[in-house]
DNA sequence: AAATTTGTTGACCGGCTGGTCAGGTTGTGG
DNA sequence: CCACAACCTGACCAGCCGGTCAACAAATTT
């Protein structure tokens, strides 16, 4: 009965212990019901209940709705960022946007709220993150349209928009998550196994890379 | 300051006008409204200022926010499935896909609030048009598989999974209506214009139809 | 022109929402 | 073991929400 963390010594005390737990539950807890009935019809109550903590609680840890949904947003976008290291450091574009676009499937089998949550957030205009895209992702994007038009000049690939590439990424993979309810009523109301994701990859990733000019994995 | 509706003669008597006339203003704010706040966040007042009337005169003709919503759903259902005429009657591949990449496209820039609208509904489990899905989407899809196998049969092109070129063509095209912003943002905060629109539907169909082993426009 | 049906609207209501707060409990440092 | 800080929570509140309704205006029928 003795759960106390002892192991994780640095910082560990107790008090602080509790701090990143419960701020854990209750993120977990907000992203599922964020993504499920979007930020207007989420409400505190339905998160708290999903948490097994009182309303009261949340507002201790999370002053207000806003607060505790830039917060989901957030962590949604570090998640989604740190991907995109699959398109750095591959010397060829074959493994780099084919590493790419497995890492995107990946996230969107094991975050599939989030990529909802942020799905809503941009359909909706982006009111919490708009400072993001304005930066950090446009600064991303415009980096890896200079990798791939190099790549281009370099006769390594087909002469297509590395934009327009980009984008077609994005939609394809986040589709499986966003769109997943869609997709599975599609496959006789169960979600894709495991085999059918490998499927699911593979023709994304065969598609596309015969679709830029290289043959495939 | 006549504006009388007498050239519309079949069935134009001035009641059936006002009726016919209202809902679809109504049904326009509402698809707005749903769009940009979500059917939570939606309020039947804001959809009211928006159509310009009183919002007791919104439940006159529309019972509850339910049924408003579930209307405006199901319009934006027959358009998409309109556009699939574009892929019957085509003999070969290039075109009939062709011309469907082309048709999702145009609709993804005429109708993006109701894209996004059902990207929302899809998203939040479907609980209006899951029968929608089992039936007529489950039908139609079956059906283009079968037409995608019988070209790729004849070795009219590679040997893709049809399932998932569909999932990849609905998610492209969409993606520009339902992150319309967050393209824009990428876009120097502009829309784009009709060029833009132009070289994106180009470079969606020239990756795709290279993608599946033709040659493209 | 009377009667009837259809359209219009301000005022109202119960219920739920995000958020507050006082008072209690638990952990921690001295 | 004491004092203080962090944590917890039931009860409460003002405001907004979807929806109702009575009373009225306009069109249509008879």
């Amino acid at each position: 009965m003795d759960d106390s963390a002892q192991k994780t010594r640095t910082r560990g005390s107790r008090r602080t212990d509790i701090r990143r737990e419960n701020e854990q539950l209750i993120l977990r807890a907000a992203e599922k019901v964020f993504a499920e009935a979007g930020f207007g019809g989420a409400t505190m109550q339905l998160i708290a209940d999903m948490a097994g903590l009182p309303k009261a609680n949340l507002h201790y840890y999370f002053a207000t709705k806003e607060e505790l949904y830039r917060r989901v947003v957030e962590d949604i976008f570090q998640i989604w960022l740190r991907a995109a290291d699959s398109f750095d450091n591959a010397p060829d574009p074959a493994s780099g946007i084919g590493a790419y676009i497995e890492a995107k499937m990946r996230i969107s089998r094991e975050h599939p709220f989030g990529s909802k949550v942020w799905a809503s957030e941009v359909m909706h205009g982006a009111p919490v993150i708009q400072d993001y895209l304005e930066t950090t992702l446009r600064d991303w994007t415009e980096g890896r349209i200079t990798a791939i038009r190099r790549w281009i000049d370099q006769g390594q690939m087909a002469p297509i928009d590395p934009r327009h590439l980009l984008y077609m990424i994005w939609a394809t993979t986040q589709h499986y998550a966003d769109f997943g309810h869609q997709i599975e009523t599609l496959n006789g109301g169960k979600p894709l196994n495991d085999r059918q994701w490998q499927a699911a990859t593979d023709s994304v990733k065969a598609i596309i890379l015969r679709g830029i000019g290289l043959s495939g994995a």
